[in-house]
RNA sequence: GGUCCUGUGGCCGAGUGGCUAGGCAGAGCUCUGCAAAAGCUUCUACAGCGGUUCGAAUCCGCUCGGGACCUCCA
């Protein structure tokens, strides 16, 4: 049984193969920082969290790279260059700089909620300028790319026609030809300095106003939109890797253009398997700043969007982005969100529980077919994630074991039902799914006890009062700790567990 | 205009030639002092029209609808 993807580059599954098992090298594309991220940012993130999870539960040493995007890119192309984190910075008075590490500090707090691990190497993109001029300057050597007052473009047309017989055309991963854009592109101002349309900027001529600028052989600019990640990937994963990974709405043209320039330096397409996330949608369309629509992570958090009708816990989104696969849209409403909330806290009450019970290893199951059952639950986790890393039918699989963890909780199903060597299997499973590849954590607030101290104080107190049938007292510590979001749950066994909201 | 994806029940979403997805919501029952929680049962599905097939939500065609990319974009 072998890991299977999608790979964007065939448009098939393919199965998995390391070019230097155990090794694996990652490349995933980053944020940009010149603002706050948002709710769509999140997915290929989580998305590409759970891929790097899972890779090193199958034992793969992975390099995980994830660029942070510092260096200002244009606006727009054409009209007076704009640098996004420049034009921004004179509105904010901050210093490029400042406004940069701002969005990135923001970014990193964000991952952190997320419980997203922090990638293996989170290389920027202005830490790397020598890398990229270099790059550009073999690019122009070998005569794919030329001058043109300042400003570097790559020559796409002659890339193609020469690449095209090596079986690497421009527009392979998208799906396009190269002849069909020519007339599709869009008309643009100031577009003389390029040969084509088509052609895109390497390196760009810094026009006075323009803040972010450094020295290079073709004067004072800064690099152009895609040599960022191709050089940083060839440097830190080498000419060839394994994973190329980002949203789907990078495929053309940012992509694209990765691996142009990157096989004109190597000779080679850069990544074996690419990766593509689909979008999280709000009322059936993409979030994105040009749709106006997007929800910021902190909005989210702490529920301050007129759209949200309350905040959301990072481990309900990221509950959420699970409960699909990664290739389909995902709309998001309040209705899903909250549905994604009450799931979770369902699947993790059950979790929370077996966890804590004593297995006695030497039971046998009195009901077989019920045990094979859990088994082959329990079994299916590895098959689905290997089938293109279907985290939704891992979770469905998932809730089906909550019913019979719940069950044998209310004795429903007898404790002796299941063998405790099913048990444990279940237990040490789900805590590799649960925490270790999903990277779902318990949303109870750490305490040093004292909360737990008096909830029990207060159960107890009411369980006196319960006793004595004063339901006017009992009542009202259940309904007054409820209103403070602590909800007390009366068990079959008498006991009483608590959870907070 | 070009390239491509998609249309599943009240909502979100898996699935893909014959076998229950799952979650949330709704209904009934069990438990309970009453609730909640939990369990059990249950109701709404595969856009429409044709075709292929013993059999299609699943393949093909058409129609209608939605969306993405072609420009910064996760």
């Amino acid at each position: 049984m072998s890991l299977k993807v999608y790979n964007s580059l065939t448009r098939k599954k393919e199965v998995f193969e390391a070019i230097n098992a155990p090794y694996v090298g990652m490349y995933v594309c980053g944020p940009t920082v010149s603002g706050e991220s948002h709710l769509g940012h999140a997915r290929p993130f989580i998305t590409f969290d759970v891929v790097y999870r899972y890779l090193m539960h199958l034992g793969y040493k992975v390099r995980y790279v994830r660029n942070i995007t510092d260096a200002g890119h244009f606006e727009e192309e054409g009209r007076e260059a704009e640098d996004k984190i420049s034009t921004k910075a004179i509105l904010e008075k901050l210093e490029p700089m400042e406004l940069v590490q701002k969005y990135t500090n923001l970014y990193h707090w964000a991952m952190a909620k997320f419980n997203n691990l922090p990638p293996s190497i989170e290389p920027t993109a202005t830490g790397h300028i020598v890398e990229q001029i270099e790059m550009i300057k073999k690019i122009i050597t070998d005569g794919y790319a030329y001058e043109a007052n300042g400003s570097v473009y790559f020559n796409v047309e002659k890339y193609n026609t020469d690449f095209s017989k090596k079986g690497m055309p421009y527009g392979m991963l998208s799906g396009r030809v190269l002849d069909d854009q020519i007339d599709s592109t869009r008309d643009l101002d100031n577009q003389e300095e390029k040969r084509n349309k088509s052609d895109f900027a390497l390196w760009k001529n810094a026009p006075p106003e323009h803040i972010m600028r450094w020295q290079s052989p073709w004067g004072e600019g800064f690099p152009g939109w895609h040599i960022e990640c191709s050089a940083m990937s060839t440097k830190y994963l080498g000419e060839e890797f394994d994973i190329h990974g980002g949203g789907m709405d990078l495929q053309f043209p940012h992509h694209e253009c990765e691996i142009a320039q990157s096989t004109v330096c190597n000779h080679k397409t850069p990544a074996r398997y690419w990766l593509h996330n689909n979008m999280i949608t709000i009322n059936g369309k993409k979030m994105g700043k040009s749709y106006n629509n997007v929800i910021k992570l902190s909005e989210l958090f702490e529920g301050t969007h007129p759209i949200l009708e309350q905040a959301y816990h990072p481990m309900t989104v990221r509950f959420f982005i699970l409960q699909s696969h990664y290739r389909g849209t995902l709309d998001f409403s309040n209705e899903a969100l909250q549905a994604s909330e009450k799931a979770l806290r369902r699947l993790w009450e059950a979790y929370e529980w077996l966890g804590k019970q004593e297995i006695n290893a030497a039971v046998t199951a009195s009901d077989k077919v019920q045990d094979e059952k859990v088994r082959q639950l329990i079994g299916e986790f590895d098959e689905f994630m290997n089938d293109d890393l279907n985290t939704a039918k891992v979770l469905a699989n998932m809730f089906e074991l909550s019913s019979v963890i719940n069950s044998i909780k209310d004795k429903h199903i007898k404790a002796d039902a299941i063998s405790g060597a099913t048990l444990q299997l279940l237990q040490q499973q789900l805590k590799l799914y649960i925490e270790d590849i999903f990277g779902l954590t318990g949303e109870r607030t750490a305490d040093d006890g004292k909360l737990d101290g008096v909830l029990q104080l207060l159960i107890d107190i009411r369980k006196e009062a319960k006793q004595r049938k004063d339901f006017v007292t009992s009542d009202k510590i259940r309904n007054e700790l409820a209103s403070l979001g602590v909800q007390l749950k009366d068990e079959k066994d008498g006991g009483v567990s608590y959870s907070i909201q």
